[in-house]
DNA sequence: CTATTTGCAAACACTTTGCACAGCA
DNA sequence: TGCTGTGCAAAGTGTTTGCAAATAG
């Protein structure tokens, strides 16, 4: 597989990616990119994508779809708001009491995905507006 | 929406699902009950599962695709296994420090979805064999 | 009877892939 | 020059939908 050349596609999603918070999927940064004037493919996009998961140069939101993505690749929470859609970061790590609890299951632990839902203090204040 | 009546291919889908641990699909679903003789189609079962899961008579794991879904509607959490891809139901439910943690930030808790992944204890024997 | 559900096939949204060409070492 | 990346369009996967026929109350 793809692993050994740096491509100057996948430099260029790699930066549209970084400094974003908003987790986009493969087609938000697309748009971004012929937004931005450069010439680059869907396919193209998706394919970076991939490859730069896999280097560890940014983390895929697993279990969202269409896939989101996001330039934080350290292990953090998400929270997602169920009213205005949006993913917020949230900097804390699963409590360790869950790998012992696994383990005195029987299973050997090695990642988790935890994303907790609701709404998010502006929705709230906006008495739950549902967006479009 | 569809909510008032109960139908029979709603009874059949609901009962199918019924005593399963394994988290089936639409699909997985759909071939058992036409190996079962029963005439239904798969965007019957598709429909059953949603008007069900909004009955809150089953749940559908949030994150999983394709979809899976589960009789158990209890909140729990799930186990994954990398290797041969088996879904564990996991008895316990999230740490309540999570949802004070959450509201200290100003987000209003309402659900989570926690899918930790590893190996299941078979496939510890197994030396990770990889599943087809 | 009348509203609802069903099956079918087509549409759908997102993602991957085959292939010819372009581009980098 | 030789291999890899790229764009395009087509194929693929899982799910939803339009519509006519079947069926329940």
């Amino acid at each position: 597989m793809n692993r050994g050349r740096r491509t100057p596609k996948q430099d260029l999603v790699l930066a549209t990616l970084h400094g974003r918070t908003d987790h986009p999927t493969a087609e938000d940064l697309y748009h971004t990119l012929r937004a931005q004037g450069h010439r680059i493919s869907l396919a193209t996009v998706y394919r970076a994508l991939h490859v730069l998961a896999q280097r560890g140069e940014l983390s895929e939101l697993v279990g969202e779809y269409p896939a989101r993505f996001d330039p934080v690749t350290a292990p953090h929470v998400h929270f997602r708001c169920r009213s205005c859609g949006h993913i917020f970061d949230f900097p804390t790590s699963l409590p360790s009491s869950w790998a012992s609890l696994a383990s005195a299951q029987g299973f050997k632990v090695e990642s988790h995905n935890l994303t907790v839902s609701g709404l998010c203090s502006d929705c709230q204040e906006r008495k739950e507006v549902h967006h479009g």
